[in-house]
DNA sequence: GTCTATATATGGATAGAC
DNA sequence: GTCTATCCATATATAGAC
């Protein structure tokens, strides 16, 4: 009886969690589509295997679940910025993190696009978090820039455009990837594509941010 | 008589003219701030202050605004790379074309976030200017940059992914103009802000992809 | 917890008077 | 050419049976 309950409960339990990490996917596959306005309750319940009236019993409002979606979205891009530390080389830490938000681009596209298009339309669910969160997070690694500055190691370039400059060239590839696979003939990225991005961004933003070595105080 | 019904002929023409490009720029404004799908008719008519009819009897459907509004917004990427030939300096070229598409960043944010909503979300209308014109246009400046290149005098980086990489760190001063207020603490971007990304990104660009003059070939 | 049927609202589009 | 009133489709959300 007691093995039974808790046998049930679990089984709820995991019957609820999947359900809902379905319709999370299905949503983001949606909303990256077709943006907020565009996507439809009743496409991502299709999509998710789901009726309609069961994604209004897990998300009570369409909004609710976008929110969710957003918050997984973040998540991502939270602590990518973490090994950007004074104490590294800024030529690794540089490198890796291209490479880092280059492999996000391929492998989680569309949650690079929903939160495109949040900041595209004025961010009416993220303002709070870009102001706050973002904000300080770039105001603290901008101090890594400045030391790496300091030591001459970096060009004395502006931090935070800096940083605006890394996302753009790295979510291009998620974000425009339509107009990527148009100019270079592709039905789809290849790795091979996405490996000639990452040596091409790395080049630039490495030739382009630091000081030559040979240029170096010693 | 004849003076008349001419009169009223360039009255009725000049009404025609002004409604219309009042509700194209109307229209850019709303598509730009909610995308395709989140736009209303009711909305760009009451900016434009023509009753919701009065659209429909310019342009017959949305779609065929939102057309327009594209049209409009393609004029002013065409061209553009027009003064991008291969008898001049690259120094000179590319930074003028930095600045020409920065410029364009400030001046027409909506235009760039019609754009950007439009490719961000599958390029439906587009598809075929991305694969048709913009491809050959690309194709062709490519040669450009490979002269450059066998001449000693940009690094050997690949050419397409040369202009991915131009236009993703000018246009995020428009498409992602919110998050770099945020982070900024700006309510709106002064134009030294616009300066200062100006002089950043033309520094990351010559430095990332010209090589010094000091190495190259007498 | 699941799902059918439906209430309710919104928005694109048009008919028809002026 | 202009505008009011309205049609109709679509979409969010929920009630209520199972």
């Amino acid at each position: 009886m007691e093995a039974l309950r808790k046998f049930n409960a679990n089984t709820r339990g995991a019957i609820r969690e999947s359900n809902e990490m379905r319709l999370l996917q299905a949503a983001e596959t949606v909303f990256a589509a077709r943006g907020f306005s565009g996507a439809t309750t009743a496409e991502i319940a299709t999509r998710a295997k789901l009726p309609k009236a069961n994604l209004h019993y897990y998300f009570r409002t369409k909004a609710e679940l976008y929110r969710a979606v957003l918050a997984n979205v973040l998540e991502l891009w939270l602590d990518e910025l973490d090994r950007f530390t004074s104490d590294r080389e800024p030529t690794e830490a540089i490198a890796e993190y291209v490479a880092a938000k280059l492999n996000w681009s391929r492998k989680r596209p569309n949650a690079s696009k929903v939160f495109a298009n949040e900041v595209l339309h004025g961010a009416p669910f993220l303002k709070a978090y870009l102001s706050n969160d973002l904000r300080r997070r770039v105001e603290d690694k901008s101090e890594v820039v400045r030391h790496w500055i300091a030591q001459g190691k970096m060009r004395p370039l502006d931090p935070k455009h800096f940083f605006f400059q890394l996302w753009a060239v790295t979510q291009h590839y998620a974000d425009f990837d339509v107009q990527v696979r148009a100019v270079l003939g592709r039905g789809r990225l290849t790795d091979q594509d996405f490996a000639t991005a990452a040596e091409n961004i790395t080049a630039l933003i490495l030739h382009g941010c630091l000081v030559p070595a040979r240029t170096r105080p010693a």
